[in-house]
DNA sequence: ATGATTCTGCAAATCAGTTGCAACAACTAA
DNA sequence: TTAGTTGTTGCAACTGATTTGCAGAATCAT
């Protein structure tokens, strides 16, 4: 049974066999959506997408499978600030760790990524002798757009 | 009736009166709890500190008044890498932000400052013209002593 | 193919946090 | 001081995200 995104393992599920981890037909469907995402995914969205692959899927798969992709440091997991209740969001951890921007007022997440940032970690390495294995950046504020949306509302002259 | 820990009224509750919130007697000592706690303390555990106090205050009100102290930017709501579920902990808000550390083998949380965070969120500001109001970065990976630990536990020569 | 072992789906449970609502307490103004 | 308005509390029940126990099913090495 042939399955479009699958057809190409992907980076992620070329990592997890080389741990010697079972490849399933379900995590396979897991994997290539978590490996395509557009945008952020929730475990929720990510099971609705992957039941359009394969209908019988369970949402506990899921679970195991993130969590496992998340104990092996394949993929991040966030809180952009908790805007949408305690859902986490998923990304494919990245070569090079990005910041979280997140909207408080119209809910977009930005990502940026700094040589500031990369000296930061140096630091707290060097200076705090921590082995970093994960960061977690995220700011929460004002976008540009709702900056001045907010100025002539908030804050009439 | 006296309560001790609120005869100072303290920076918290000297702020939230400043803005026309009422000051009950059970704000009075979830405040006092958060203001003079030593380390980073959770919901459920705030509440065991309030019944001390006061055996009748109800978890709902330490949601609430957590919720509030968020709310008006009073206290920081901390995840610590969900190294102990995915309950949040809570800090009074600093002057300065630092970076909380989580160590992922003994669980220990290490605080730091550091110009370069500073500089960061200068730069994050200013480039991609984003409001920051709150900000947090937490690092997971091992402290000083649980590097050397690992060493000799979990990379044998 | 076979079998040891790992995964999966189901159902039920857990855990943190929230909501509706009636009783109650703060602050205001008289 | 009292009375009243309005915000706050406690209770109980609920929600939403994630986890657990377990029997049956699928994977991979042989």
């Amino acid at each position: 049974m042939p399955f479009p995104q699958t057809e190409t393992p992907g980076r992620l599920q070329t990592e997890l066999m080389s741990r010697g981890l079972r490849m399933t037909h379900q995590r396979r469907v897991i994997l290539s959506i978590v490996e395509t995402a557009k945008q952020h995914l929730d475990a929720a969205q990510i099971l609705r997408h992957a039941r359009r692959l394969d209908p019988g899927i369970d949402r506990v798969t899921v679970y195991r499978t993130l969590k496992l992709l998340k104990r092996h440091g394949l993929i991040d997991e966030l809180d952009l600030m908790h805007l949408e209740g305690e859902k986490h969001f998923y990304e494919r951890h990245p070569q090079r760790d990005h910041i979280h921007m997140a909207c408080l007022r119209c809910g977009k997440i930005a990502e940026f990524e700094s040589d500031l940032f990369d000296r930061l970690k140096g630091q707290i390495q060097r200076e705090c002798r921590f082995h970093i294995v994960v960061t977690r950046l995220e700011v929460g504020g004002y976008c540009a757009q709702c900056r001045t949306l907010s100025a002539t509302r908030a804050f009439p002259a």
